[in-house]
DNA sequence: CTGAAAGCGCTTACAG
DNA sequence: CTGAAAGCGCTTACAG
């Protein structure tokens, strides 16, 4: 800036003034600035504008997901991307693996590079020590699953609802045996569909079989392997309800190895690519999570422009989509 | 940081030589620096210090994709930030959308984020503009298709050879009337793939039929409609080669959609989930996303350790993988 | 409308 | 080993 300021012969403020577009500066001058510019291949320096200016913006966000390549968050993500693009804020998105720490290594690493505010799918059980962070003045909006021992805004799906809409499926058409394969019950979407799948069994007046609840499959060959053992049981279920999306994978290829894709039910949450095209067409419940990214991005911005309101937690509605697989009657 | 020099009774210098873990400082000021940093909840400003510091270094890098959600680059972007993350390195990606604009927006955007340097998947038809942004030191590294007009580093798949490969089955079997279906023709693996297609077709001395060769499908739907006028053909291919995960997906929905799944011959170019469950399995060439990301990485850490040879350009290779859709034969 | 000066939060020679 | 001072690239009152 200083080599611009020299070149067109004007003082620092003035380069200032223009590279910034502020209209109060002489069109010669101006002009001047912009040809030295270009000249110069200058190229402004935002985290040193920042630094100086009494907003200290640095128009980055940062977003912690649970794993950039996993649909569900690649999805969030782009949606939270969208919508930051319409302010011209960055995304600097981070993939956490359910790993606690890297959570905490992450937000400080991201708060040392001054981003605005944080959307977080938290993988820790404990989000507390955030406290610190807000009241120097960072916003934090919790996506996926809400913030545990911190009071904060928070945009989730209807987990719980909806598992039990897929379970009262298979048990209105007179499933009782029906094996519930589920994440890692650390993740609080994983207890709440398992609530959910609790509670449709208890509307139908089914006690639940630990025999057949299946916890903490974390990977699509972690629920194949769980779902062959529990398939080969003398007392197998006669549907299969899987609670997140590698799972559901598992639960499917596992259902194809003993050819029994047509004669076991099979419901799964999250969509699936092509889970229309399999045969049977894979019933599931889907969730958005593109309006998940965008409710929660909205929300940030919100704070960033200064909304003191209380903390809010939005519920985004699923859907269940029948394809065939959840509407296999039971054995009689 | 001056709170902090207060609070511990000691010098600004003192505090970042603490911050920073220089060993060189006595144990008892260290520790009371320490207890004023805890208790102060000090944050160290990473931007401020990377404007001082000789390196100048932000430990933040730009990647720019096609689009995040989508499964190839979502995979590319998890191996970048893996090697990223072993260098305690962050990531600031985005999504181009094909869109030549967006690319000069963005890396004009991250270099005024001083990004130490890039990993393109480049939108554009002429990355010259970026030998300024070389000359002032940042590094360029290309990924999935090369830079034009531009030496750089670049790490591609073998895309000819796959789509010949692939190709090459199909007439392999007996057929001569294999339809293209192919994304933007303005992408240089689009263009590739389709030289792979040629020459395949060359080899087995058959004529391209500019009628079954349909470019520029860039959405699943697009596809999904050219491949339906296609298969409605009177004189109608026998096999398909589509040339993208989301071609492929708007083949595989017009075939079952004429139930022809199991009469018209169908490879893919790029793997997608589920491909081994659907019915037939869809042949596909699969490129290595993760391979891709990962070799683009090292590329660039190792620029960014000093490395000044010669630009390189990687081929990574692809693998064919039959599964029954590129094995049906054509009719007799 | 324009410029000189102070200062954002930090690091780094330089003396001591 | 420690501190005072200069300065990274910028913005912003403050005079003129």
């Amino acid at each position: 800036m200083r080599e611009v300021a020299a070149l067109a012969d004007v003082s620092l403020s003035t380069v200032s003034r223009v590279v910034n577009g502020w209209s109060n500066v002489d069109p010669e001058l101006a002009e001047r600035v912009h040809r030295a510019v270009g000249l110069l291949g200058y190229q402004h320096n935002f985290a040193a504008s920042a630094l100086r200016r009494t907003d200290g913006k640095t128009a980055t966000i940062g977003l912690l997901l649970e794993d950039v390549s996993n649909p569900f968050s690649a999805t969030l993500h782009r949606a939270v991307e969208d919508a930051a693009e319409e302010r011209g804020v960055r995304v600097l998105a981070a993939s956490l693996d359910e790993n606690p720490e890297r959570e905490r290594e992450l937000v400080s690493s991201l708060v040392a590079r001054r981003v605005d505010g944080f959307i977080i799918v938290p993988a820790g059980e404990d989000q507390s020590y955030l406290l610190v962070e807000r009241r120097a003045g960072t916003p934090f909006v919790f996506a996926d699953r809400p913030p545990r021992h911190l009071a904060a805004d928070s945009v989730v799906a209807d987990n719980r609802a909806g598992a039990a809409a897929a379970v009262a499926q298979l048990t209105g058409i007179g499933h009782r045996r029906i094996g519930f394969l589920g994440d890692l019950f650390s993740i609080p979407t994983a207890q709440e569909r398992f609530a959910g799948y609790l509670e449709a069994l208890g509307s139908a007046a089914i006690a639940p079989d630990d025999a057949i609840i299946l916890h903490d499959l974390h990977t699509a060959e972690a629920a194949e392997a769980a779902a062959l053992t529990l398939l080969e049981r003398p007392d197998a279920p006669t549907a299969l309800f899987t609670g997140q999306n590698l799972v559901t994978i598992g639960g499917i290829r596992a259902l194809r190895q003993l050819a029994l894709e047509h004669q076991v039910a099979h419901v799964g949450f999250d969509d699936l690519v092509l889970a229309d095209i399999i045969q049977p067409g894979l019933s599931v419940v889907a969730q958005d999570s593109g309006e998940i990214g965008r409710l929660a991005a909205e929300c940030l911005f919100r704070r960033l422009d200064g909304d003191k309101g209380p903390h809010r937690t939005l519920v985004v509605p699923t859907r269940f989509i029948a394809r065939g697989s959840g509407e296999i009657p039971p054995p009689r």
